[in-house]
RNA sequence: GCGGGUGUAGCUCAGUUGGUUAGAGCGCCAGAUUGUGAUUCUGGAAGUCGCCGGUUCAAUCCCGGUCACUCGCCCCA
């Protein structure tokens, strides 16, 4: 029993959960294609050097997280910690800089080898939307749209809020930057152990930090705002005016920061309070810095990352796409056995969901019919079958009629809710 | 990677101040009911008490380690 588990922040996907995954996938695929937006499926490991760069050798996700290892052909390789990176790949590898715009959307999972929690594991899934070769700020509007009709359509809107941020050009970036190391730097006594190290890798990190300390230093400390050049302000205004256009509800969050390098502008994050400490259900920004960091021609891009099992949580019950109930076949006694094979597969045709046990006698089916919340049970017997008719059986209401076998699928299609 | 909690049947959980055969509910299987389900009744199967080691005459219980889960930190979807 010992090794007869799946490793450590793995899960099987199967029954309620499947349900749920397969329901939220069919919703943001539809509303993803209505967009205009394409599938695109990357392989799910890639160069290790590819996520490298693209994520900063500083990040934690490239220094204690990535499932990294050597193939037999000694190439370094990487399970894919996150969508972007492989996608801008693809997208220069297919050399689809002559057809942009490029919108894209895929699904599949990510891989990061995290100590597990509640809403975290070590294989995940993530649905993903990128536009790619839009330096125009519609396309961050356009993205955000498509992210709260998701929400929206998977009726969690009202329990998520969308928190938005500009990170600002490279230029009002880099400056706001200078002005809070140099913050910061003034009060390194107050500053908790993991921000100093912060304050060396990643200084805007500290804005997010949860320690109490921090967070008086954090009140006090320059705002991004006073920073944005104009170029900045009008992009950011752009977007806020878009969203309030179509009437998406969002919070300005100016301690809101991305861990990974290569955002610019637009960081966003759509949060819950109903999961523990992993509230961020799906978040993005622009990295119109990241193609030219990869070695391509400058791009720009903007998209983000839903989180498949946080989501999965957070539906309610009722808008499960669930398979329709079943009718079972039923033959009484071994002499209809061949023709209710038949019967079966005419209505399997037919487009109705069928099962058929394998043993047992009538009660026991019947048992089994009403264990699977079968609508209807159709038996056949040998008088039955000598006048060519079969007795459905409505388990709801416990009533039964007699049904002609060449009518019996339109009859239940007529029937079935 | 760091700190706290937990681990007894398929599931949810009792229990043993260390002592012979470890319990319940639900679920599962069978029968009452071999041409009719849901209720009911009867019976049954199912546990290396997470794993390894230590203490002890004796460990599911105490101690150590380990694995897994869980809550928080780091970080993130």
């Amino acid at each position: 029993m010992a090794r007869l588990q799946p490793v450590r922040g793995t899960h099987d996907i199967l029954g309620d959960k499947s349900i749920r995954f397969r329901t939220i996938f069919e919703i943001f695929r539809s509303v993803a294609t209505r967009y205009g937006h394409q599938e695109i499926d990357t392989p799910i490991f890639e160069f290790t050097e590819t996520f490298k760069r693209t994520l900063g050798e500083t990040s934690d996700v490239v220094n204690k997280e990535m499932y990294t290892f050597e193939d037999r052909g000694g190439e370094h390789v990487t399970l894919r910690p996150e969508y972007t990176a492989g996608i801008a790949r693809a997208f220069m590898s297919n050399g689809l800089q002559q057809s942009t715009p490029c919108k894209f959307y895929s699904f599949g999972p990510i891989f990061r080898y995290e100590r597990p929690q509640k809403g975290r594991m070590r294989q995940f899934h993530q649905m993903d939307v990128e536009i790619i070769g839009v330096p125009e700020a519609q396309a961050d509007i356009e993205v955000l749209a498509i992210a709260s009709d998701l929400l929206n359509e998977l009726g969690i809107g009202q329990h998520i809020t969308l928190e938005l941020n500009s990170l600002g050009d490279p230029e009002s970036r880099n400056d706001y930057r200078d002005a809070l190391v140099k913050y910061f730097n003034g009060h390194k006594g107050a500053l908790s152990e993991d921000s100093l190290v912060r304050l060396e890798k990643n200084p805007m990190r500290i804005l997010d930090s949860k320690d109490e300390g921090d967070r008086l230093l954090i009140a006090d400390a320059p705002r991004i705002g006073e920073y944005y050049n104009q170029e900045t302000k009008d992009f950011f205004a752009t977007v806020t005016d878009g969203l309030e256009g179509l009437g998406i509800d969002y919070q300005i969050n100016d301690r809101l920061v991305r861990g990974l390098d290569y955002y610019c502008h637009t960081a966003f994050e759509f949060t819950t309070d109903q999961l523990g400490a992993q509230g961020t259900v799906l978040a993005g920004g622009r990295y119109d810095g990241l193609m030219e960091m990869m070695g391509g021609p400058k791009t720009a891009g903007v998209g983000w990352a839903a989180g498949m099992e946080r989501l999965a949580e957070l539906i309610s019950e009722d808008i499960l796409h669930k398979p329709n109930r079943p009718v079972v076949v039923t033959p009484v006694g071994a002499i209809s056995q061949t023709l209710c094979l038949k019967v079966a597969h005419d209505l399997r045709t037919s487009g109705i969901v069928v099962d058929m046990g394998y043993k047992g006698n009538v009660g026991k089916r019947m048992k089994r019919a009403n264990k699977q919340k079968a609508i209807f049970a159709i038996l056949i017997g040998e008088d039955e079958l000598l006048r060519g008719v079969a007795m459905v059986k409505n388990l709801d209401q416990g009533s039964q009629e007699e049904v002609s076998i060449s009518n019996l699928a339109n009859y239940i299609l007529d029937n079935e809710k």
